[in-house]
DNA sequence: TCAAAATCTAAACAAATGTTAACGAACGGA
DNA sequence: TCCGTTCGTTAACATTTGTTTAGATTTTGA
């Protein structure tokens, strides 16, 4: 519970009491590889945060590829945040890569937040802030730099990406398939 | 006014002394086809709220190629917000498509209302969260919808846009060539 | 420990997409 | 109104990317 206590005291001023009554729901979860987190078609009711590992989020398509949408690391937040705010069946799925040790926030922690926090409002700005300006560039990303660019770049988002998950699931990530992926490499 | 008014009481619950706060640094502006609102390189210090007409969003690759990133329409708010919030120079451009009439919020309305707006965070919340769901929709077309399908589904987002802009500009938001989309739209 | 599964690379071929050039239609400013 | 510009389509060809298959290596789990 230290480290998303940090986590939040990064964004907002919070008392000690507030803090106690915003994690009182909350709890510890520990996931091994490739077991299942969020589950597409479900109402996401819980927003994770990660303490240690690493998680992929992935959508599958009308054929039934399954494609990788985004990594989540150590001290981040991960949820199919859409679904969370539209109480609407999740498109995706979360799945522990690694062995993953995350802590659960339920939908009544984060409802007892914005109602009782002095600075609920302006967590949840911020979070979503934080995430318009990673969507905004990764969106940039893909019109101005070629698959390759972006696999030179994706350390920069994803530090250490390389020793920690499989190139086919990077290959997913960048929209490309993953033997297209390995000739690109020959190439750089 | 009016128009702006009527958006943000969507949002948030406002008084009308509130109102004349938010608004009293803002003014209105019309441009013609063609002229820029906000130019890539400076640093955004205004957010628009467009009234009547449609803009583009535009990102200069490396090549010196021009894309198109976003459509706006009447009633939405546009600004390169990456670039407002870090206050770091912008990486696009926004022009206008037919004349347009905007009104233009400065920084400081922004502040000034994050400061003493009672709902203040909470609006700044819901308009990043509007995003965010958008950019997430986005994001998740480009994994599970070819270039045909997007173009198909465009109509959705973005109402009427077939009549009010070129082809080659759509295209450019799809990612592909212009002459690409005149060859798909043959086979559909 | 050992067999099955997962992973990466490579080659050959197929499909998708980009580029260039040409043409006619529509549009817009003088 | 007229002429230059913009726009959309088409064809031919080039490039990029996907698919399939195979083989070698590594990892995993019983």
């Amino acid at each position: 519970m230290q480290q998303i206590q940090h986590a939040i005291r990064q964004m907002i001023t919070i008392s000690q009491q507030e803090m106690e009554g915003l994690l009182k729901d909350c709890y510890s979860k520990t996931v091994k590889p490739k077991e299942i987190l969020s589950k597409q078609g479900h109402i996401s009711n819980e927003i994770f945060f990660i303490c240690k590992g690493i998680t992929r989020s992935t959508i599958v398509d009308q054929s039934g590829v399954e494609h990788t949408i985004h990594f989540s690391l150590e001290n981040q937040f991960v949820a199919d945040y859409s679904s969370f705010m539209l109480k609407t069946p999740a498109l995706n799925s979360i799945e522990a890569i690694e062995e993953t040790e995350v802590i659960v926030m339920p939908r009544s922690a984060i409802e007892w937040g914005y109602a009782h926090l002095q600075q609920g409002d302006r967590m949840g700005r911020l979070i979503a802030e934080y995430y318009f300006i990673y969507f905004d560039n990764r969106l940039k990303n893909q019109y101005v730099f070629t698959p390759a660019q972006r696999y030179e770049n994706i350390s920069r988002v994803f530090p250490n990406i390389h020793n920690r998950v499989p190139q086919h699931m990077i290959a997913s990530y960048l929209g490309i398939s993953p033997v297209h992926l390995s000739r690109l490499k020959k190439l750089i």
